[in-house]
DNA sequence: TATTTAAGAAACCATTTGGTTTCATATCTA
DNA sequence: TAGATATGAAACCAAATGGTTTCTTAAATA
């Protein structure tokens, strides 16, 4: 059933690291063969390759062979557990706001509470 | 001006561990002493400790200190970083959405694309 | 067919991470 | 004041992380 197809790797710590993030961006737009995408990255091709592994040990990407090509692609189906994650925090973002008059997004130092 | 208070620590770092994550639910409730935090947990009270730390520096606690305890709380507000970033992606997710037909937010099983 | 190209596997390495225990210090309280 | 309590700092450690280089294999091509 709905459960996610490849969770070998937890998708926060999938996301957590920068190259990572920045892979998931430039997959986003379109399928790319390991070669190309390691040429947008300061580091050697096998590195990229690691990571494009953990990606798709947590579900964020998919992979496909053409050839002796293999190709990777966005899939954000996993992110879902980060909006997830973040809606309940929503809710303490909201009632902070009302209840202790937090000065949201000013440089007011935070009035101490007692 | 509106720029973190205190940003040593990444945010996509600082809630990659499952422990950091599980204070920040904890900490969201109430205002709590290292002590009682650590109580909450099956690890040292300098381990808890550090946790606080990191999440601290990625701006995600406040600490206040109240006689000779350390009182910590969730701040939610670097938690928007989060949601930006998620925002990003949820574009290319209505895109399949649309062009894929995928069953979003439903227990269906996901149909293969192909 | 011989050669080039794409990619992963393996071995290795330095640094970071997440934990520990011990010790020092500041603040309560009997 | 003496002792108990709350906490962080320091030193330490094993495992995970993020990178490297070398080697092998499979597929495309001259």
């Amino acid at each position: 059933m709905g459960e996610p197809l490849a969770t070998k790797h937890d998708v926060f710590q999938a996301i957590a690291d920068p190259t990572r993030r920045k892979l998931l961006k430039l997959l986003a737009e379109e399928e790319m063969p390991v070669t190309v995408i390691s040429g947008h990255f300061p580091m050697s091709r096998t590195a990229v390759s690691k990571h494009l592994r953990i990606l798709s040990e947590a579900g964020l990407v998919r992979e496909r062979r053409v050839g002796r090509e293999n190709r990777f692609r966005l899939d954000p189906q996993p992110l879902q557990e980060i909006k997830q994650w973040y809606a309940y925090f929503e809710r303490f973002w909201e009632n902070k706001m009302a209840a202790l008059q937090y000065l949201v997004e000013s440089d007011e130092p935070v009035k101490p509470e007692q």
